[in-house]
DNA sequence: ATAATAATTTAGATTAGTCTAAAAATTATT
DNA sequence: AATAATTTTTAGACTAATCTAAATTATTAT
């Protein structure tokens, strides 16, 4: 149907859209999928072709309707298989993402609802991000970055958006975990560096870097 | 590591030699992955430049030890997700092929040795094809074909050669399974069509080309 | 409004894998 | 042993995806 790389450029330009904004780069999609801007240009014109994506000259891309579809298929099968990894098998949330990177391009209907059945239609993935269902409908409140909070907020940690396993292992070391309530104490002007405690416990400072890569609700 | 394409190529291979003979010639391979003998050719020199086989111009091709390594691992992976998916899924032994046609080139160690745990280390996958374990050693003893034997011999079904949904559904509904006792009643000189019967029940024909696809051990 | 800078697209090559048609080598038949 | 038939390889071309370098368009600063 399409190719791995169409999926990826695919998935990749829903997930700008997703956090970036409306309207999405070449430059933006290119260091994305680092990859080199005229490369992206290429398949921009090839995706357009398919109607898989609105795409004038200089002017930035969105996803079809179309397009839409099949990025979401993606990151439905992308995350069920976290899911899989995490809960049949003795993976940890740090280790899945590359695997499924492969896995989410295997090409079968009734494998991926399956796998759903066999995990009991979870919601969300190891990491907290939604799951969307086999029509592509997301069903879960949008989390917000914990960098954009402010002092005395308390709120429940929800996702992280560095799936990396440097990051993901940071995270268990520090004790900050899906479900955490995270309580803000401080916010140091100089750096925008954070001083919180998790479950009420002893406080910890974490980096504006930090903070901008993990999802919270307000409580 | 090695592209899919060159990792289909190198388990036809080990397929066409393990089942006609020594030596495979560059039309066997074409036949089996669907393609022309110009392409294989390409191929051929790509892989010996590779040393994953041994290749001169008109000669034939062997497996090196590292082509046969790589080919024993792919077959590994295949059976071990045909298992997964007749075993944890609700798959039919006749619809599990063509997924594990994909699944077989996930490169993870780790994912395949969690399945292999998951399912409790099997020694042969839901054709009765022997599964090689993690250093490529098969561990069972090697079937043969049902049309290669004689009147009234009576033996165990143990697998087949063709995996299409087609000839597994054929045999579902002629209740020849995987443990089946065969016994061959009569075999008919003109078309060496076979009269057997199945579990000691009624007899029913088969077509030689039937008994060509069904391997069996000796009761 | 013009010039400088940055973003994007085009031009031209490259690599993996495939194909058809033609040439060469091997095998079989007289 | 010579010829015919078959098998295999080579030659040249095509597509998908990528790259570097150059050209073009858009944006920003003067
Ligand atoms: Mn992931
Ligand atoms: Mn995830
Ligand atoms: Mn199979
Ligand atoms: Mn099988």
């Amino acid at each position: 149907m399409h190719s791995f790389t169409e999926e990826n450029y695919l998935k990749a330009i829903y997930k700008l859209i997703e956090q970036e904004g409306d309207v999405v780069s070449t430059n933006a999609i290119a260091e994305k999928m680092s990859t080199k801007a005229a490369s992206v240009t290429d398949m921009l014109k090839k995706l357009s072709d398919k109607k898989l994506i609105n795409y004038q000259k200089y002017q930035g891309v969105t996803l079809t309707p179309k397009g839409e579809k099949v990025a979401l298929n993606i990151i439905r099968k992308h995350r069920l298989w976290e899911m899989f990894l995490v809960e049949k098998l003795d993976f940890k949330w740090d280790e899945v993402h590359d695997v499924a990177e492969q896995l989410e391009h295997i090409n079968s209907d009734k494998l991926i609802e399956e796998i759903d059945k066999f995990l009991n239609y979870p919601k969300v993935d190891p990491h907290g991000d939604p799951i969307p269902d086999a029509k592509g409908k997301l069903n879960i409140p949008k989390s917000h970055l914990l960098s954009k909070f402010k002092k005395n907020d308390v709120c429940i940690m929800t996702g992280v958006v560095d799936h990396s396993t440097a990051f993901l292992q940071y995270l268990d070391r520090s004790g900050i975990a899906l479900g955490s309530e995270i309580k803000i104490k401080e916010i140091i002007e100089f750096d925008r560096s954070l001083q919180i405690t998790i479950n009420k416990g002893a406080s910890i400072f974490i980096s504006n870097d930090v903070a901008k890569n993990i999802l919270v609700i307000i409580k």
